[in-house]
RNA sequence: GCCCUCAUCGUCUAGUGGCCCAGGACGCCGCCCUUUCACGGCGGUAGCGCGGGUUCGAAUCCCGCUGGGGGUACCA
């Protein structure tokens, strides 16, 4: 076993002096995958009193892109994560950017070769599966720490050939093993992990040094990463151990791997499924705290028979105790609803607030979107209570009153739905409706509704949703819409009134 | 091949030897409410991969098998 950080529990369940970091490389847009492992890093930072560093892990500048560094700051920023070091705020342990830190790697290289824990290999390939035939074993062993003792008469004659060495970590003779914090104990056994590339033949540091150095020099002391990383663990630690001898590392941190994130199939999400994007959510009007909920569910549970929490109540909760070890499928229609659930449980005013500035940031493009007058907002404001029990997304509030915010002459009717309701036989009811609106003394939603009632069911007799249907789709240009009295009261009785009459002129010609 | 890892309803999960002929949620299916669509209410559907142990007793512990996933890079 490993020498353990200090992990003690006080009487609270609380860990003292907790420091975890999320380091994603800013590559692609971010993904759910991704987010959902910062937020239990976040949340185990928060619940604990700890400290969340931020780190950027952009040493692949083949792949690395400014765009993509800072959609991942913004979704942060939206999610609310905050992070207590890191890029924009700076730190103790700055610069948190590795392609700000080279110099630091440099040193750090220098002092381990020096201390004996890392060494030239000049093997290609082709030339270990060679030794591993040549000695009857199997070919896809891996590298054989053949160049582990190389003479510096050896290594001459192999530079004199213009070869470039790569730089490996001496693997120890022992078993590795870590008691990990979400799957219990594992172990490598000794001999099982070949030396491996830490530096490049071009001086370029790799991954597997500077994730470890840097965690070290941050003073991390707890790694909660994905579940693929499970494997590269050991070879984490031997470099710890090396970094403790050379006094870089006080200790080595408890690593805790969380469960996949899958897309279709039994494949991790990619990041080229669509559900994958956050982004995509963030435009589809989804709320922060509805992913969060959502995100928080793939791997843990809040409790036995509870599914929806705020993120107060998940740092509350959130020991890093009850982490799951199986992967998580993500269900694009259980984030939807546990989306709609948080949608609905917000204050009216709070929810019509979200709209109008998801409506401002002209996420969705209705041919309205991004500029709203005083009226509109009006109308917005009127209008959101209507929406909010009937969609699970903003944008879905959005297309639902668009009716309302739409300019009169670029106002249209769902065909599909006009074709259904708006026949031959729709004429005399609108014609009713008509005659009864155009006599009404205030424009209100009883009186509207009492109007229409006394005309259509008691004077011709028909069923509500008989009666209703032409109207609604006259009205707001749809079957499914908000309800149609408070509906046709927004509209205000000149629009509502052009709107039933074209639909008149349109039901009337038909027959 | 070798190493690591995982295995409860379709899906996410609760469950750490008796409270479980397995609980919740999403989905799905009925019914109620109803001016559309929703919300809401009520009810239903469906699961411990297989085989051996251990034990008075196993979803829970052990072993094997099967199946899935990951690693085995001068990617992260």
């Amino acid at each position: 076993m490993t020498a353990p950080v200090s992990t003690v529990r006080g009487t609270t369940g609380k860990i003292a002096g907790v420091r975890v970091r999320f380091c994603p490389s800013p590559t692609g847009n971010p993904h759910v995958g991704l987010i959902r492992t910062c937020l239990f890093n976040w949340a185990f930072a928060r619940h604990h009193g700890g400290t969340f560093v931020f780190r950027i892990e952009d040493t692949d500048a083949a792949r690395d892109s400014q765009e993509s560094y800072e959609q991942l700051l913004d979704s942060l920023r939206w999610l609310g994560m905050d992070w207590d070091e890191g890029p924009g705020i700076g730190g103790p342990h700055a610069p948190y950017r590795q392609s700000e830190r080279r110099h630091i790697y440099r040193d750090v290289v220098q002092r381990l070769v020096a201390g004996g824990h890392l060494y030239e290999s000049y093997s290609t390939p082709d030339e270990v599966e060679a030794r591993h035939k040549a000695a009857g074993r199997d070919p896809k062993l891996g590298y054989d720490n053949h160049d582990r003792d190389l003479s510096p008469e050896q290594r001459e004659a192999f530079r004199a050939q213009g070869r470039d060495p790569v730089l490996r970590l001496r693997m120890p003779d022992t078993d590795l093993s870590w008691d990990d914090v979400v799957r219990g104990p594992v172990t490598f056994a000794a001999g099982s992990v070949p030396d491996f590339v830490v530096v490049r033949g071009n001086g370029e540091p790799l991954y597997t040094l500077v994730n470890p150095v840097d965690d070290a020099l941050m003073e991390i002391t707890h790694v909660l990463r994905g579940e693929d990383l499970l494997p590269s663990t050991p070879r984490q630690i031997a470099l710890y151990l090396a970094l403790i001898d050379i006094g870089v590392a006080k200790a080595v941190p408890e690593f805790g791997h969380l469960p996949y994130v899958m897309g279709e199939g039994n494949k991790k999400l990619s990041k080229r499924d669509p559900h994958a994007s956050l982004l995509m959510y963030r435009q589809s009007g989804y709320l922060p705290e509805g992913l969060l909920n959502y995100l928080a569910l793939l791997g843990w549970s809040i409790a036995e028979d509870r599914d929806i929490f705020s993120v107060a109540e998940m740092v509350e909760a959130f020991d890093g105790r009850r982490v799951s070890v199986n992967p998580a499928r993500f269900d694009p229609k259980k984030c939807e609803v546990i989306n709609a659930t948080h949608l609905r449980a917000l204050p009216v005013d709070d929810f019509a607030h979200r709209l109008l500035a998801f409506l401002d940031a002209g996420s969705v493009d209705l041919g309205l979107s991004g500029w709203l007058g005083d009226e509109r907002r009006a109308l917005v404001m009127a209008a959101a209570p209507l929406v909010q029990e009937r969609v699970q997304t903003l944008s879905e509030a959005e297309l639902m009153i668009g009716f309302l915010l739409v300019h009169d002459d670029s106002f249209e009717l769902n065909e599909k739905d006009a074709a259904k309701h708006l026949g031959a036989d729709a004429a005399p009811v609108l014609a009713a409706a008509i005659a009864a609106l155009e006599l009404l003394g205030e424009w209100t939603v009883p009186a509207i509704e009492e109007a229409l009632r006394i005309a259509l069911i008691d004077g011709l007799g028909l069923k509500p949703r008989v009666a209703f249907g032409p109207l609604r789709v006259a009205a707001t240009g749809a079957a499914v819409s908000p309800p149609l009295f408070e509906s046709l009261q927004l509209l205000g009785s000149h629009r509502a009134l052009t709107r039933l009459r074209a639909a008149f002129g349109r039901a009337d010609s038909v027959g």
